[in-house]
DNA sequence: CTGAAAGCGCTTACAG
DNA sequence: CTGAAAGCGCTTACAG
């Protein structure tokens, strides 16, 4: 007797087997036919699948997932998906992934990281990206079962590891708003890590005092707040660097709302180099990240059988465009 | 003799056969305490769940589904997830499907709509939210597999399907427009659809030509090429009603590079209500969708086991900020 | 070139 | 309250 369900609604589930009797075969043979295993004679290939699109026959991916012991399927975890430079991200996964005949389950961390890797975990992803903030200790599920494991945003002991050179983009962001002239140059970002050390290093080698500082989570609306107190300072700075073009975003439109204009009364420098930069207004100077470099090496290693240890940092490329005072482009 | 590979990473897969070996009961046993379906005396669940812990257990999601005949998984089928409007509603249908326990596939449409529902069925996903274009022939996969399918794009006969009311939420911004005292509006859109006949109508029902009209599809792209044919047209409208904030987005960034000012030169209002719309410059007055409602209806009759027909239209609610010319808001 | 059969890791009706 | 056993739909080593 069996002791199957039926199916959610019903319809009548077409198994290989239906394709086999239909074909006159046997049901090793309609597998070999369509995945090409073996080689099969013309004629009994041409009656497989005419009988697989006879009865519309698309096999199960549970039960093939289960024997194979592989889904084909990746996972990615990112803070959500609203946030523009995690939709890039997003993009550019799912088609390197679909490159590789993988399928994205994506994640957000919303709820715990612990959450989102035990889940991505128990759907027996063959690999999962990382795109947020992680610690080792939330990874061990992952190492448990052997699912390979890049974090894409900080250097994790035996984790391997993609990202980008994020010190030197700022550098580079921050200089540029040197060498247009500015002596008061401010900061809106998170009070620690490589681009605010980046901002500071960058500030004295000009023989300046990095200030004002600013602290932002890396949102819209923490860069509106964080905007709008740059608008109110007393001693006002002619330009700023933000940790983040979504961040930038919101800074952009608490410097409207005040009727700060940008670049005239301060440029504006972020990071990251999202799509949504060039679509602001002013479109955005940015240090953007190599991101179809930085997913292409991230899912090759996860794809990769035996790869080894991986730590790239890659370069980011300052785009220049009109929010700090270059001539304006046009939408790139 | 086992055929089956070695998992990919080499790690030794723990199955419910060790948990229940170190427990010392049966794989049943195993079963019924964590899937509560018998009772299982407490201390054999104790011990069970003692050794579940100990041995980093997870159950294998592929063998689960294959015997329930269910990913616990739904599909989501947007254009791309770049459009901050399918950003936002992905983020909304994940939040819905995590509610109900569902994990959420998302694809892209990209390589057409035959290749991403072929993509979901094989998958067997437990239904399916389409929110781009789709033809009727499209949907047979889905129907020869049972697997629900709810339409968020348009109405298809005997296909569910949950929609704005699009008609109404461009009327009442075309006539926001009129009421600011706008003689001469602009369309930017498609050469058809209710959006661009709302536009007509309001028009003449004001006793105006409607026109201009540019032809525009759905990205920020085409909206800056026809905020730019706008900018450069010899008898400038005063007023725009764009058909997305996406396309928005690039109007304003055209008639910002142009000199044109919003909305003192010309008044935008426009479609989606997405996020995007609260932070760009000037914030837009919108004419928002109901998303959250629109998903919960969606994902509710996807989950239902035998809900009938499905023809839901929901009315729009105008967003009103300072693109029009109304007084300034702050963040929304 | 083709087929019979085992086994992937679960769940559950049935029998203690 | 617990266990032995069948079966979900595939793939593949092995034997024709």
């Amino acid at each position: 007797m069996t002791q199957q369900r039926e199916p959610q609604r019903g319809a009548a589930r077409v198994t290989r087997a239906d394709v086999a009797k239909r074909a006159g075969v046997s049901t090793a043979v309609v597998s070999y036919t369509l995945n090409g295993t073996k080689k099969v004679s013309e004629a009994t290939q041409a009656r497989v699948l005419e009988a697989v699109r006879a009865l519309g026959y698309r096999p199960n991916a549970a039960a093939r997932a289960l024997k194979l012991g592989s889904m084909a399927q990746l996972g990615l975890i990112v803070p959500g998906v609203l946030n523009r430079f995690f939709a890039d991200l997003t993009d550019q996964v799912e088609q390197v992934a679909a490159a590789h005949g993988l399928a994205l389950m994506v994640t957000s961390a919303r709820h715990g990281m612990a959450s989102a890797i035990g889940h991505l975990a128990a759907r027996q992803v063959d690999g999962v990206l990382i795109a947020t903030d992680v610690e080792a200790a939330d990874l061990t599920p992952l190492a448990t079962l052997g699912i390979p494991a890049v974090v894409l945003e900080k250097r994790l002991d035996g984790v391997a590891c993609v990202r980008a050179d994020r010190y030197q983009g700022a550098r580079v962001a921050v200089e540029h708003l040197l060498w247009h002239g500015h002596r008061r140059v401010a900061f809106v970002g998170p009070n620690e890590g490589g681009r605010r050390q980046a901002w500071i290093d960058a500030s004295s080698a000009a023989g300046l005092a990095a200030e004002p500082m600013v602290t932002s989570d890396f949102t819209r609306e923490g860069g509106y707040r964080a905007g709008a107190a740059l608008a109110a300072a007393p001693d006002r700075p002619t330009a700023v660097f933000v940790s983040s073009d979504e961040q930038a975003i919101g800074v952009l439109l608490a410097l409207h709302e005040a009727g700060v204009r940008v670049p005239d009364d301060i440029a504006v420098a972020s990071f990251d180099g999202s799509q949504e930069s060039a679509y602001c207004w002013p479109p955005l100077t940015t240090a953007a990240q190599p991101l179809a470099a930085m997913v292409r090496i991230a899912v090759d290693h996860l794809v990769a059988p035996g790869s080894g240890p991986l730590d790239v940092k890659l370069p980011t490329e300052l785009i220049v465009r009109s929010s700090c005072g270059c001539a304006p482009s046009t939408a790139a």
